[in-house]
DNA sequence: TTTTCCAATCTTGTATGGTAGATGGGTTCT
DNA sequence: AGAACCCATCTACCATACAAGATTGGAAAA
C-alpha cells in the first residue's frame, strides 16, 4: 500500500506519483495536521513544477486531506471530530448491512475468516502490528466481497482515510489481542447463520473505536479542530 | 441547485464555475454517457483557457463522471449498473440506519416529515415533477438532520451523482403519488416509534428503484455499460 | 485489392511566466 | 506610545507554450 517517491516506474504521471506520496506522508503523520505546505515547496522538493503538484492538491483537498484557502495557503487539514464519528457512521451502517447478508448466507464464510484469525494471532504474537493493521483491514475487506460489495468497499475508501489517520496515532495502543477476539465472535455468529448476533458482535467491535478517537483527541489536541 | 454559466459572480473560481457547469450537464444528460469532450474544447466554449478547464476535469473524473484516458481523450462516463447497485447499497444501509435512529427517537419528525409530504401532495398536483423530485431529496435529507448525521449525507452525495444521471432519465415516468404513499409510511412508522415498520417501510421505498433501474436499461441500452 | 507504414493531427501531461488577492512587518503620522 | 498605513512578499489562480503518446487517414508497396 506504501508508495516510495524514489520509485520511477510504478506511478504512471508525475500527478499521481506526488498525490501517492503525499497521501502517504498525511496519513502516516510525516506531515502532521495543521503543517502548511505550498505548491512551489512541494514542487522542489519532489523535482516537478508546480503544476502536477497542484493537481495532486486539487485530488487531495477533495478526499478531504488538504484544505485549500485561495490565495492565502495550503494546510493538511486537521481531523474533524465530528466528521470522524460521521465517517464511522458511515462505515458502521455498511459493516451491519454487509454482516447481515452474509449471516444469511454463510457459506464458505466461516472457513476463510477462520484462516484469517489464524493469520491475525500469528502476527499479534510476532508483536508486528503494521502486519496486523493489514490483516485487520482485510478481514473486513473479506467480508464486504463475501456479501458482494467488493465495489461498496471501494467506494467508501476515501471516507475511511479519515479513521485511518486516527488509527495510525492508535497503532501500538490498540491491543490486537482484544480485536482478535472480537473478530472470533464475529466469524463464530456468522458461522452459525445467527444474524442478530452477528449484527451485535460487529457493532460491538466497531464501538471500541469511540474510545479510542476520545483518548486520542487527549493524546493529541492540536491535530484536532 | 443548478447553476448558470453565465452568472459572473456566484462561483469563485473559474474551475469552480467549469465544475458547475459540466457537473450540471451531465446529471442532466445534456452530455451523454459516452460522449467525448477535451480540454480544448470545453475551454474554448466558456472562454477560458484549458487550465481551469482541466481542472475541473480532475474533479469530476474523481466524483465518477469523468473518465480521463491519458493522451487519449476524455469522456463522459458511461452507467455501471454494478456501480449503480452498490452505490445503492450504500444508500440503502445509511438510510436504514438513519430511519431507525429517528424511529427510536421520533420527537419533532412525525410534524417536519408531515408538512414536507403536504408540499410534495401540491407538487404532484401541479405536474411539476422538477419541484417534486427536490422536495423528495429534502425529506430524505432531513430525515439525517433528524438522525443528527446531515454531515454524513453530504459526504455520499459524491455517490448519489450516479442514481441521480438515472433518475433523471425516469423523471416523468416515476409515479409521485406511489413516492408519496411510501413517504407516509415512512413519516407514520417513524411517529408511532415502530422502528422495525420504519426500516421495512424504507426498505420498501428504496426497493422501487431496483425497477425503475431495469426499466432504464431497456430503454437506453447505450448509456449503460 | 489488401496490407503496411508513416506523418499530420488529435489528445492529455508538464513547465513557466504573469496576475490578483492576502499577509506581515516596518514606517510614518497623529 | 499607539495606531493607521503602505509596500515587499508570500500565496493560489490563470494563460500560454511546449512535449510526448495515441489515433487516423492516406499513400505506397506487395
Amino acid at each position: 500500500m506504501a508508495v516510495n517517491v524514489s520509485d520511477s516506474v510504478t506511478e504512471e504521471t508525475m500527478a499521481l506519483r506526488v498525490v501517492g506520496a503525499l497521501r502517504d506522508d498525511i496519513v502516516t503523520m510525516t506531515l502532521k495536521p495543521g503543517d502548511v505546505i505550498s505548491e512551489s515547496d512541494i514542487a522542489g522538493r519532489y523535482g516537478v513544477s508546480r503544476q502536477p503538484v497542484r493537481e495532486a492538491f486539487i485530488r487531495l483537498a477533495q478526499q478531504g486531506l488538504l484544505l485549500i484557502r485561495p490565495k492565502r495557503a495550503t494546510v493538511v487539514k486537521k481531523i474533524s471530530p465530528e466528521g470522524v464519528r460521521q465517517s464511522r457512521f458511515i462505515r458502521e451502517s455498511i459493516e451491519v448491512e454487509i454482516i447481515r447478508r452474509v449471516a444469511s448466507h454463510p457459506g464458505e464464510a466461516k472457513a476463510v475468516l477462520g484462516e484469517l484469525i489464524a493469520e491475525q494471532e500469528a502476527a499479534s504474537s510476532a508483536d508486528d502490528s503494521r502486519r496486523f493493521h493489514t490483516l485487520d483491514e482485510l478481514f473486513h475487506r473479506t467480508l464486504a466481497r463475501l456479501a458482494g460489495v467488493e465495489y461498496a468497499w471501494q467506494l467508501i475508501d476515501d471516507h475511511k482515510m479519515q479513521l485511518d489517520r486516527v488509527r495510525y496515532l492508535t497503532l501500538g495502543v490498540s491491543s490486537s489481542q482484544v480485536a482478535i477476539g472480537e473478530h472470533k465472535a464475529i466469524a463464530a455468529a456468522v458461522g452459525a447463520g445467527d444474524v442478530a448476533g452477528a449484527e451485535a458482535a460487529m457493532r460491538a467491535h466497531l464501538a471500541r473505536a469511540e474510545v479510542l478517537l476520545n483518548q486520542t483527541i487527549s493524546d493529541h489536541p492540536d491535530y484536532f479542530e
